[in-house]
DNA sequence: AACGCGATATATCTTTTTGATATATTATAT
DNA sequence: ATATAATATATCAAAAAGATATATCGCGTT
């Protein structure tokens, strides 16, 4: 079956909520996962291709003809399902998290104070535009918690919400330091 | 000139502070920047060869000879100082987050609730524990924020404990939500 | 009607990185 | 004396990112 590779499994995932194709998962990952998932095409259809070839999934009729260009759409199997739920009851998740901006917050001294500064004033850009659209989704999600696959979804928004938040207020006083300091 | 390899900056940051080992600097990365960026063996040596083919690096003296067995040390050269510097001028950082367990959480409709809360346990426990760590870290350096460069190591620590705290609260707030919900 | 353009859609290639493994040396504990 | 843990370098396969190629479709402009 399977060996280790995430992108099954991110795949498995969104074909157990509605059949997708490739085109349509790539959108997937980049609206509801972005803030702590991405994806790339490049790892998307020769992981389509595998599991088919494996029984994981398999080719489905496509239900909503959007009118666009035919696409090759995706639904999950019972064998597919069983490998998603085994990944699912291992609580054991690997946080893979790479912050260049940390990392050249980290090399400030050899610069000046200011390059530093830029530094953490263009991340802060970033967290601000996109804590915006969170809290978009997150006003939208708690109108409906009742419907219980909402609440998951929700959860995750929550998530975001909350470290973009922590993210905001760490912006401000290390920029207040590095001034400081000069 | 060197590509878009990030491992590059990593080692040219890493050695413009002190001359080191390919050894050395895996063990730099695993301690003072491990909550925010991490790097193999499988991509440190072949860095370190081309860099030097680039003259970005150059073969140094093993100064203070630990008694341990001979190892190759390098240090950074002018030519690897400007590209450094380069690196940290421009403001544009790329954060790339990968964070399993928002993953598991997302697709937690398909099994039951005490799935999903195993799942934030495990992650809850993780933080718990390096978070320890890193308030450690921050008391030490609190103590000697006068010296310029341990400043910015100093503001590194203060980004992990801000959020690592930012998920704590998380983890009880959902477990909270899950547990109400059943 | 002809044209260009942006969105949709699939596929593949190169480069980067991880994770595993191989190999050898040195220090330490039993 | 011997096992084993830590030190040290190196390489390989697998995974993923990022770039590029190719083609279709819908829409607005001229």
């Amino acid at each position: 079956m399977a060996k280790d590779r995430k992108i099954d499994m991110v795949i498995l995932g969104l074909l157990s909520h509605e059949n997708l194709s490739g085109y349509d998962i790539k959108k997937r990952i980049d609206n509801a996962l972005s803030f702590f998932w991405k994806g790339s095409f490049g790892s998307i259809y020769p992981s389509l291709s595998a599991m088919e070839k494996d029984g994981l999934i398999r080719k489905a009729e496509n239900t909503e003809n959007s009118g666009s260009r035919e696409k090759i759409c995706y639904a999950i199997t019972s064998d597919g399902k069983k490998a998603l739920i085994s990944w699912l009851e291992d609580a054991k998740a690997v946080n893979d998290l790479k912050y260049e901006t940390l990392l050249k917050l980290f090399f400030g001294g050899v610069t000046d104070a200011q390059t530093s500064i830029n530094t953490i004033t263009a991340f802060e850009n970033e967290i601000i535009a996109a804590l915006e659209v969170l809290k978009m989704y997150q006003a939208n999600l708690s109108n409906n918690l009742d419907n219980k696959d909402h609440i998951y979804y929700y959860l995750t928004v929550l998530f975001g919400v909350e470290t973009y938040e922590g993210y905001l207020r760490w912006c401000k006083e290390a920029k207040k330091m590095l001034v400081k300091q000069g």
